[in-house]
DNA sequence: ATTTTATTGCAACTGATTTGCATTAAGAAA
DNA sequence: TTTCTTAATGCAAATCAGTTGCAATAAAAT
């Protein structure tokens, strides 16, 4: 397995995520945790999160990587589905969506992965 | 009008974009170009080429900025349309696809704009 | 030909992410 | 439970994409 002590500061990372379900980026956590951990390691533990299996990422239109828990974990879809992300223009916030999509098919083309962000307003700030 | 200028650095970038249909990082742009101009340089005039409509950009899996001409003027295609795009894991060619995507649509949720990404193999690399 | 000002080059800076290395601490073994 | 092994951490420095300030340059308007 990729990470195999729970440190710590492993426990810290796997809390936050089991009370959210939003995608968080790496700055967004460095700075939650800047009192508990170095930044160096919030990168690294993530990881390793995502290589087990336990959080997966995407990155967004700013360039920023973003992690969020497994998505089989949180809505029981298919763990292969690809699922769209989406992103609040007003408070900034980014979560997954619970959609399947699927890949076009394309003459002589592969598809294996694909990515999806939405940009917009959540409910929260649609009022 | 964004950019006014017809200079030589602008006109060496249009006739990259006018022989290749294909979305080009700045950092490719910058290492083409390192003997003709300036990165600075670079970045500058693909903004201002964004902002007069005669190219658009996406930000790729490995969260870097790239730039493609237009599609309307790629395809005939409704220029506001959105379109997805696609990138070889093989040859690391990153490319629009001429389809049209739609948003779904997500209770109290609105979606302005969105991004589509798909990772795979190329017509050419696909041998 | 002269003037105006958009454009460029350069150097320094920012912000996210990575790397090397010495230190620390899980957790397996004794 | 103490000892040992090595995964995990902290820290500092480095890297890499992208930005900024400012003086020098060159389109293109007069």
């Amino acid at each position: 397995m990729s990470f195999s002590r729970k440190t710590k500061t492993v426990k810290l990372i796997l809390d936050l995520f089991e009370n959210t379900s939003n995608a968080l980026s790496v700055v967004e956590l460095t700075d939650t945790f800047s009192k508990k951990m170095n930044k160096t390691t919030v990168y690294r533990i993530l990881d390793r999160l995502e290589e087990a299996g336990e959080l997966h990422s995407f990155t967004d239109k700013d360039g920023l990587k973003r992690y969020a828990k497994n998505f089989s974990k949180l809505k029981g879809l298919n763990e292969q589905a690809n699922h769209p992300h989406f992103m609040c223009q007003d408070c900034g916030i980014s979560s997954c969506l619970p959609i399947e999509v699927s890949a076009p098919s394309i003459p002589n083309y592969t598809i294996n992965n694909s990515e999806h962000l939405y940009i917009g307003h959540c409910n929260e700030c649609n009022n």
